[in-house]
DNA sequence: ATAGGGTTAG
């Protein structure tokens, strides 16, 4: 049977994407014929997809080797064989190798050289060859390599798993571990570190824990290397519990360990416990290295902690780490998801090496800062956002997925060119176009209240996803626009007979370094009666100054918060009144609402912006809000 | 004969 195994990873955290971005492009799918199942006999589990197709290995016909033939034969024509046996770092072919560096071409050569100089069964050359060529980034080559050594000892594994665990080549990885173990080499604790990270890069936690069987029967159970790659591997597998179990059962922790169980929490959008066990780790005496710093700051852009995340910014000032691209660019994320564009340009501006990460979280802040999407009603910009969809496709290659066909629909939604976005579905989307291209839609029909189509697209909606909560929210909000009460009520209805549950709506705002939560009607705080009292009167001079509470129609806006509470007690308004207590005049408030920004709220922001003198910043789930002296930087599209 | 590990950005 010819089956050949094609895998190819996915996520945005693929090893293989970042292949992708050194120009390994090629090496982006691989391919496996069935000799090598990925399997010890149990089956294999993962994210990524393996499809099977039918086709015949052309290994023979590699065109790699056919040029090292060609080139052994024009070398030994050139040049007298010498025979040399020697294997120390100084013979000329060990020189050669080392010279050559991961260069593809300049490794062929080295290759030849070893054949024609009788070197071809010295496994130390072989070995060091196979590493580089990995490391190069030709997994086939590699591959091709393997069988042509003698005998191959736990050396040559070892060397084999790391090389191809660190480029991304984890299927690689697990298969030669797998003909290690046939090949009856022992396995050391440098191999369990290789496999494991492929496991992890893999997210393929059975085969994971099978992997860490092995580690307790080979007695590495309590290496500290082998157990910082298992808290990495569970944490991507999102197992923080066993995670922790392995954390805990260390009987000495690295600062390794610790940085690994602190981006699993990150990671697995836990960003509340990460931060908590940077503090434990303090209190036990580590410090924070850079990667560290790197993941607490991914937590405060979850959070929206500008105040820890600019403490951490002079931590790393202060001790002076590099500001490479990783570190520059999480904390150009931080910062615009934190609300201080200007800070995150004033990093861009002065790292030193940008990559497209780096120049992606630059421009997806000014988009959500609305720097770049507020003027969208202009029907110029609406053509250039033409252009640069068909340019995906025309100039670089790039197919649209859903995520720009919703950007595309979105464009046209807030321009009120409700047309062009259905033209746009029927002739760009070929199948369905998925749930999300539909939400998009429905809320430009909400915002530009068109009830017709408003209805119609949420009906279909509905059909597709029947239990999305949104989907109910938006349709009765739509018919509480159009006045058609009885409606509302209908779906509502049906709402609880499907026991569906809107999403709890909650805002945080951070004063000293520390997150403070609010619930819609939140009386848990200490300051309760203080922070109800002082809202009602911003609320009452909000009023004085022109301000009108939304109808009674769009109390239950959105898709959060209960209808029955009265609006003013909103939990971005308590936020904001906290807020505007604890801070001094002349402070920005920063505030972090997990879903989107009621309208009411909206304009009521607006007025206090006036009152009290100061600028108010929302993020909202999809962008942000700067309030300044009545207006707010979205004009009003959101 | 042979070096060496585990963690970090969207």
């Amino acid at each position: 049977m010819n089956r050949t195994f094609v895998f190819r990873r996915h996520g945005i955290f693929g090893r293989w994407q970042q292949a992708e971005c050194r120009g390994r492009r090629k090496e982006a799918t691989t391919t496996y014929t069935n000799g090598d199942a990925l399997d010890f006999g149990a089956s294999t589990e993962g994210t990524g997809t393996v499809k099977t197709t039918t086709s015949s290995a052309p290994l023979d016909r590699n065109p790699t080797m056919n040029k090292i033939k060609l080139q052994t034969q024009q070398l030994a024509f050139q040049h007298p064989v010498t025979r040399n046996f020697d294997t120390q770092s100084h013979s000329p072919v060990h020189e050669a190798l080392l010279r050559s560096g991961p260069r593809l071409r300049n490794l062929q050569q080295v290759h030849a050289h070893i054949i024609v100089s009788g070197l071809h069964r010295s496994r130390s050359l072989l070995t060091k060859l196979i590493s580089l060529v990995c490391t190069a980034g030709s997994i086939t080559y590699a591959r091709r390599l393997f069988p042509t050594v003698p005998n191959p000892d736990s050396f040559l594994f070892d060397s084999l798993l790391k090389v191809t665990s660190k480029f991304g080549f984890s299927i690689d990885t697990v298969l030669f571990y797998r003909r290690m173990l046939f090949s009856g080499a022992p396995q050391s604790n440098y191999t369990f570190t290789s496999v494991i990270k492929a496991c992890a890069d893999l997210s393929a936690l059975r085969l994971g824990k099978e992997i860490h069987s092995h580690v307790m029967v080979c007695g590495y159970g309590s290496d500290m290397y082998v157990q910082a790659a298992l808290i990495a591997l569970y944490a991507k597998a999102s197992d923080m519990k066993v995670a922790k179990k392995v954390f805990d059962a260390m009987p000495q922790r690295t600062i390794i360990a610790w940085n690994s169980l602190i981006s699993g929490y990150d990671q697995n959008g836990l960003p509340q416990e990460s931060i908590g066990l940077f503090h434990l780790m303090m209190e036990s005496g580590f410090q924070p290295d850079s990667a560290t710093i790197v993941s607490l700051l991914s937590s405060c852009s979850q959070l929206g902690a500008l105040d820890f995340g600019c403490w951490l910014h002079d931590y790393a000032d202060g001790n002076g780490f590099d500001l490479n691209v990783v570190l520059g660019t999480s904390l150009i994320n931080m910062y615009t998801r934190c609300g201080n564009v200007s800070k995150a340009r004033e990093v861009f501006d002065s790292m030193k090496e940008r990559n497209v990460v780096t120049w992606t979280a630059m421009i997806s802040g000014y988009g959500m800062h609305g720097y770049v999407l507020s003027a969208c009603a202009h029907s110029g910009l609406i053509d250039d956002g033409r252009r640069v969809f068909s340019s995906m496709k025309e100039a670089y290659g790039l197919v649209p997925g859903v995520e720009h066909n919703v950007c595309m629909v979105d464009m046209f939604g807030r321009a009120g060119l409700l047309n062009d976005a259905y033209q746009f579905i029927k002739k760009f989307i070929p199948k369905e176009p998925g749930p999300a291209v539909w939400t998009s839609m429905l809320g430009a029909c909400r915002m530009h209240r068109n009830f017709d189509l408003g209805v119609k697209v949420a009906e279909h909606v509905l059909s597709v996803e029947p239990e999305n909560p949104g989907h109910y929210v938006m349709l009765s909000n739509i018919y509480a626009l159009a006045g058609r009460m009885d409606r509302v009520e209908m779906v509502r209805n049906m709402m609880t007979r499907r026991r569906l549950k809107k999403q709890v709506g909650y805002s945080t705002i951070e004063i000293n370094r520390k997150t403070y939560l609010f619930s819609m009607g939140d009386k848990s705080h200490p300051q309760t009666n203080t922070i109800y009292r002082y809202l009602d009167e911003l609320m009452c001079r909000c009023s004085e100054s022109g301000y009108v509470p939304a109808p009674e129609s769009l109390m239950h806006d959105l898709e959060e918060e209960e209808r029955d509470y009265a609006l003013r007690y909103h939990s971005e308004k308590l936020a904001l009144a906290f807020g505007l207590l604890k801070t001094n005049q002349g402070e920005t408030i920063r505030i972090v609402k997990n879903l989107r920004i009621c309208e009411d709220c909206h304009s009521a922001i607006k007025h206090i912006s006036i009152i009290a003198d100061r600028e108010i910043i929302v993020r909202d789930k999809f962008r942000f809000h700067h309030f300044k002296d009545g207006s707010c930087s979205c004009l009003d599209y959101w």
